[in-house]
DNA sequence: CTTGAAATTTCGATAAG
DNA sequence: CTTATCGAAATTTCAAG
């Protein structure tokens, strides 16, 4: 799909605030918010937008303790098995295949140093899984939501 | 700040779909739109809901490229320290001070390999790391913009 | 094929109960 | 918190570039 400029401006301000108006977010790309809508919903269409989402602050909502796991897995793990395993776990946000010793990183968050380490047992029993490496978060320094690229 | 049920429900599917109008929200947990709104107001003026934001596909505005780095520091680094290194650079989406071997982990997404590599180059510049471990992301197979309990 | 303008419907904000 | 009201925004339709 093609993606010009104006496209680009339109998601860099929805990431900014979704809830902005067609006619707010037309007046700075000099267009008009039926035009806008139209190129939102194509970009929605088309997978570009997935969605809108409330950035929630995880504390507030009771969600304290926050790791990233290492996962080492057996010889003949797909990907495919590692993201419905990993899926299973409402502790999961994030999961990704890497590059270097280990062949898993998973994002937890849980409500406190017992729940992690309940969910990361229950990691540990996937079958494919040999051993784990935990890097437990101190502090969050940084955390951008989505990025785009800048416009111009 | 209290939170109750129903402000978690709200919470909860305004993380599904920030443009769902407060009528909706008010028709699932059986309230008003004004009161909704009022409710949400409070949660965003209490720093519960941080904003609302466009969850955009990074490869469809050109960012194919992904890393978590694990940074070692010196001695006397402090997480301000750097949470302000990190913030500097556009490829940071994520930064955490954590515990286990290396000091902090950084989460990268840039274009491309070699505007990776860049990055890299910068952050390891920085004078307060002493050295880097890198994990490329070879697939995302997970990753959640934000987390609520389950409702219940 | 995309835009802008007008018409209709829906939503948001506020006041009152 | 709810109902009612007014102004604004979203959405559809349609005509024009």
């Amino acid at each position: 799909m093609q993606i010009d400029e104006v496209d680009q401006r339109i998601i860099a301000l929805l990431v900014a605030d979704a809830r902005s108006s067609y006619a707010d977010i037309g007046a700075r790309v000099s267009l008009s918010a039926p035009a806008v809508k139209r190129r939102v919903d194509r970009l929605r269409s088309a997978g570009v937008i997935r969605g809108f989402t409330a950035v929630v602050d995880p504390a507030a909502v009771g969600w304290n303790t926050e790791a990233f796991v290492e996962l080492f897995c057996t010889g003949r793990t797909t990907p495919a098995q590692i993201a419905v395993a990993t899926r299973r776990h409402p502790e999961v946000v994030g999961s990704y295949t890497v590059s270097g010793e280990a062949d898993a990183l998973v994002h937890l968050r849980a409500a406190d140093i017992g729940h992690l380490e309940q969910a990361l047992e229950r990691l540990r029993a996937e079958p494919f899984v040999t051993s784990t490496r935990s890097m437990i978060v101190l502090s969050r320094l940084v955390e951008s939501p989505t990025v785009v690229p800048a416009p111009g």
